[in-house]
RNA sequence: GGAGAAAUACCCAAGUCUGGUUGAAGGGACCGGUCUUGAAAACCGGGAGGUCGGAAACGGCGCGGGGGUUCGAAUCCCUCUUUCUCCGCCA
């Protein structure tokens, strides 16, 4: 969400972001935007000068009432009913266009960074950088949910029984190195600085309608019956919420925080063959990176914070790349994001196990988050990177790990939260 | 889940019964000064946060959130949230 004021100074740069991003059909808000906003601060003006009067004709009635003189006061009451007869109509214009004027500001895209690339949808994203080795080896690397299965890793079958697709039961080893991995990245992001965090995995409806559109709350969101309560998508959820309408200081900032949650989605809509097994699932686990920070130094966090997945995917082994998003398949509250993929030896291409985005102020003017600063109040910069999603990630050790006779290696980092174990065998 | 009490500005806190002179007493912290080699203490002075409109002057809104009554609400009514105390229940 952007500062209307922005828009009323920079119209040609609103316009110019939104054809980059191939959003024509919303050129014409721009123009009805700065016209609603004009209109709304002549109704408030007038608003403000009835209210002036109103507020110095109740003194005065107060006063009169004071010095007994009734009759007097009787007749400045009627002036302030007329008042009030006018503001009713100004205010409900006013209210009624401030709906409108926000709902169309929500949809225009925040402005993008100088140096995304312009592309129309996600085949034109662009690679940046591969950090090690994609190999394929020379035996075939089956599913991964047949080698979970081989290795009675996982049962799909009973937790379709007790909960239907999408779910499933981790088992012995493969649950545990599920459960290392999470574990290894929370003590790989508080050796990187950040503050470790376990949030409400449940938030109300205001928190959700601050954190994300309409759209995305009914396909993503599980709602708990009888209660005004969500349960979260990802903890990014419930660690924004926390600065909601907060004021931090500036000495605070940066404020960088790893978070851990179950993460619930409702995954609405059909998906590939690919998305099987435990790609695109109800429930995962997820230690996620969250930074609040001045907006000069967005930029320089948003850099740090992929290298941290890089980093964490590297230290397990894992070829991964970084594909930046073009300006079409950027998500509109975003100024710069990019995935982190790692590599599939099977699929012989990389898949997504992390997402990095700067959200520039606009996630901070939606929910009021501020720091006070020398020279007043400023809204902050929000960035959020995956460190790890798990059973997801999960999957990229397991294919770059799996033997030739189905056995799956241990990468020595996960080797101490898993009891010292190295392979996991066939039974 | 039940019963009570509470929420006022950066912090503490008065005002709420009895609506208007409270745009919010009084402290503390803060800033400036006197004194001091410097600091502390003491004393003197200062400014009340936030946000919206406005070039500015100035004005609107704001006493947990929302709604209502009234010419006028921190104050009365409804509702929600949170905190505390007691009871119940429970890892």
């Amino acid at each position: 969400m952007l500062d209307i004021k922005y828009v009323r100074e920079n119209k040609e740069k609103v316009e110019e972001n939104i054809r980059k991003k191939f959003q024509e059909e919303k050129l014409p808000l721009v123009e009805e935007v700065i016209e609603l906003d004009k209109k709304i601060r002549e109704l408030k003006a007038k608003g403000d000068t009835l209210r002036q009067e109103r507020n110095a004709t109740s003194d005065e009635i107060g006063a009169l009432f004071r010095e007994k003189k009734v009759d007097e006061a009787n007749t400045k009451k009627q002036r302030v009913v007329e008042i009030n007869n006018q503001l009713e109509t100004i205010e409900k214009e006013e209210n009624e266009l401030s709906e409108e004027l926000k709902s169309k500001m929500m949809v225009i895209p925040n402005i993008m960074d100088d140096s995304v690339p312009i592309g129309k949808d996600d085949s034109e994203n662009v690679e940046i950088e591969k950090f090690g080795e994609p190999v394929v080896p020379d035996y075939e690397i089956p599913y991964h949910a047949d080698i979970c299965e081989a290795l009675n890793g996982l049962d799909k079958e009973s937790a379709g029984r007790t909960s239907g697709n999408g779910f499933y039961y981790l088992m012995g080893d493969i649950a545990r190195l599920h459960s290392a991995m999470l574990s290894y990245a929370r003590d790989f992001m508080i050796d990187k600085g950040f503050n470790y965090c376990v949030p409400p995995f449940m938030i109300r409806s205001d928190v959700v309608t601050g954190v994300m559109s309409f759209a995305e709350m009914d396909a993503m969101m599980y709602k708990i019956e009888n209660e005004d309560l969500y349960l979260i998508g990802t903890s990014e959820h419930s660690m924004i919420g926390k600065f909601k309408g907060q004021i931090v200081k500036e000495e605070e900032l940066p404020i960088a925080l790893t978070s851990y949650s179950p993460c619930f989605r409702k995954e609405v809509g059909s998906h590939g063959l690919e998305e099987r097994g435990l790609y695109r699932v109800h429930q995962f686990e997820k230690q996620e990176m969250v930074v609040l920070c001045k907006p000069e130094e967005a930029m320089d966090w948003y850099n740090k914070m992929w290298q941290f997945t890089v980093e964490f995917f590297r230290s397990l082994d894992v070829p991964v790349r970084t594909l930046e998003c073009c300006s079409g398949d950027l998500a509109d509250l975003k100024v710069k994001s990019c995935d982190v993929e790692a590599w599939s030896p099977r699929q012989k291409k990389y898949f997504e196990v992390g997402s990095c985005s700067t959200l520039g102020d606009a996630q901070a003017r939606r929910l009021g988050i501020r720091a006070k600063g020398e020279n007043g109040n400023y809204l902050v910069s929000t960035l959020n990177n995956t460190v790890a999603a798990s059973p997801r990630g999960m999957i990229a050790v397991i294919e770059n790990n799996v033997n030739e006779d189905g056995s799956v290696k241990i990468p020595k980092a996960l080797q101490p939260y898993m009891g010292g174990k190295e392979t996991i065998k066939v039974k």
